[in-house]
DNA sequence: TCTGGGGTCCTAGGACCC
DNA sequence: TCTGGGGTCCTAGGACCC
C-alpha cells in the first residue's frame, strides 16, 4: 500500500449516544436514542441496539417508541457533545492541519504531507482511530481513498469501528453497485427523478447519456453526478471556512397563535443569536425570519437594513418588522426562527458616533461578561423576567 | 409515521447600475 | 419612443447534509 489514497474520512459511531454511554454504564446493551423528548421530537442519534430494531435518525420519536416501548430516550446535551468534539478535532490537527469538519463528529483529513513519518495512509488512519479512543474512549470509523466522496462512502461501509481502504483501481467496482442515493447531493427528490429514468444504481448513472440526465435534474447537478459516478472528485480538503450564517429556531409543542407570545419568543431568540455573533466576533447584514405553519408549509422573510447587525435589539427590531409584514391570515404557527447571514468580522473600523445601536451593542456586551462570570440565567431581558401575561411593547424597553 | 435544529449551496426573478 | 447586454445585490424557495 502506498500513498495514492491520501484522503481520510473519519466518522464517529453513533456519536451522541456513545458520549452519553461514557457517563452511563447502566445503558450497556439497551436500545438508546438521543433526541427531542417532546410530542414533536425526532431521533437525532440512534445506538446500534436501536438501529437493529429499525430506528434511525430523523425518525419521529413517536414512531420510534411505537417500535420499541422500552427505548431509552435521552434529551440532547449539545454543550457536552461540543466539548468532546473539540478534543476529537485536536487529535485530527495533531496529525495534519488539513482538517475539514463536516459536523461535530465527522471530518476529512488530507494526510499526503505525512509520507516522511508514516509508512502508509492506512497506517495513519489506524493511529487516528487509536488516538481518538485513547483521548475519548469512543470508536470511530475511517474511510481511506483518493477522493473525498469515496473516502466518505468507505467510512460508511466500515461502520461500526472499522477501517476501509478503497484503492484507486477499485473505485469503479466499489461505486457501481451502490444505490444512487449513496452519492452526496442525491436526496429523496433527486432519487425519485432518477428512478423515473430507470436509474437505480451509480453504475446506471454512469451509463446514462449526460443530456438525458440534464433534462431530469438540471445541467449543473447532472455534470456533478456523472463525475462522481465516474469516481472523479477534484475538490480538495479545505481547512474549516468561516460560518456563513447563524440561526435559531424552535418548534412549539402546541401551535402558537398569540402575537404577544410570538414576540416574546422572538426577543429571546434574537438575544441568543446576538450572543453567538458577539462571541464569534462577527456582525451580520441580513436578518431572516422563518415560519412554519401547521400544514408544514414553510416561508421565510428577510431584510437587509443597510447597516451592520450586531446587537440583540438590532436582530429583534428587524425580525419583529418581518413578522408584522407577514400575512398569516389567522393561521397559527408551528415553528418560529431567526437567522442572520452576510457575516463579517466585527473589527472593521466602526463609527464612534453614539447612535442608539452602538449603545445597545455595548450594553449587551457587558451583559455577556456578567453571564460568563456568574452563569447563564443571571441577566435576562426585562420582558422575559416579567409575567408572561405582560405583553412586550413596540418600544425599546427590552 | 407525521415529520428537530443547525447549517450549506443552488436557482430564479426583479431592481439597479453602467 | 423603443431598446442591448452584463454584473451585482436582494429576496424567496427548495434540495440536501448531519
Amino acid at each position: 500500500v502506498s500513498w495514492s489514497e491520501p484522503i481520510l474520512h473519519v466518522d464517529m459511531d453513533a456519536f451522541f449516544v456513545e458520549v452519553e454511554r461514557l457517563e452511563r454504564p447502566d445503558l450497556a446493551g439497551r436500545p438508546v436514542v438521543v433526541g427531542g423528548p417532546g410530542p414533536r421530537g425526532v431521533v437525532a442519534s440512534a445506538g446500534y441496539e436501536a438501529r437493529r430494531l429499525g430506528i434511525h435518525s430523523a425518525m419521529p420519536m413517536s414512531s420510534a417508541l411505537r417500535r420499541c416501548p422500552d427505548l431509552v430516550v435521552i434529551p440532547p446535551r449539545h454543550d457536552v457533545y461540543r466539548a468532546v468534539s473539540i478534543r476529537i478535532f485536536e487529535v485530527f490537527r495533531s496529525f495534519t492541519p488539513l482538517v475539514e469538519g463536516l459536523s461535530l463528529d465527522e471530518a476529512f483529513l488530507d494526510v499526503s504531507g505525512l509520507q516522511r513519518h508514516h509508512p502508509s495512509s492506512v497506517e495513519v488512519a489506524r493511529r487516528v482511530k487509536a488516538s481518538i479512543r485513547d483521548e475519548t474512549g469512543l470508536a470511530a470509523s475511517v474511510g481511506v481513498a483518493s477522493t473525498k466522496f469515496v473516502a466518505k462512502l468507505a467510512s460508511e461501509s466500515a461502520k461500526p469501528d472499522g477501517l476501509v481502504l478503497v484503492r484507486r483501481e477499485e473505485v469503479a467496482s466499489f461505486l457501481h453497485p451502490l444505490p444512487v442515493s449513496a452519492l452526496w447531493g442525491v436526496g429523496e427528490a433527486t432519487r425519485a427523478g432518477l428512478a423515473r429514468l430507470g436509474v437505480e444504481t451509480v453504475g446506471d448513472l454512469a451509463a446514462l447519456p449526460e443530456p438525458a440526465l440534464a433534462r431530469a435534474v438540471g445541467p449543473t447537478l447532472a455534470r456533478h453526478l456523472q463525475e462522481l459516478a465516474a469516481g472523479i472528485d477534484p475538490r480538495p480538503v479545505v481547512p474549516d471556512a468561516e460560518a456563513r450564517s447563524v440561526s435559531i429556531e424552535e418548534t412549539f409543542d402546541v401551535d402558537v397563535d398569540s402575537d404577544d407570545r410570538l414576540r416574546i419568543v422572538l426577543r429571546g431568540q434574537a438575544d441568543r443569536v446576538a450572543v453567538r455573533l458577539r462571541s464569534a466576533g462577527i456582525t451580520g447584514a441580513t436578518v431572516v425570519l422563518k415560519v412554519r405553519y401547521p400544514d408544514f408549509t414553510t416561508v421565510t422573510r428577510s431584510s437587509t437594513p443597510g447597516r451592520r447587525i450586531a446587537s440583540g435589539m438590532d436582530v429583534y427590531r428587524a425580525a419583529v418588522a418581518l413578522l408584522e409584514r407577514l400575512d398569516r391570515q389567522g393561521r397559527a404557527i408551528r415553528l418560529l426562527g431567526i437567522g442572520v447571514s452576510g457575516l463579517e468580522p466585527a473589527d472593521r473600523p466602526r463609527q464612534l458616533a453614539l447612535d442608539g445601536r452602538d449603545r445597545w451593542h455595548d450594553l449587551e456586551r457587558s451583559v455577556d461578561e456578567v453571564r460568563a462570570r456568574y452563569g447563564g440565567a443571571t441577566v435576562i431581558p426585562a420582558r422575559l423576567a416579567g409575567s408572561p401575561n405582560d405583553p412586550p411593547g413596540p418600544s425599546d424597553s427590552g
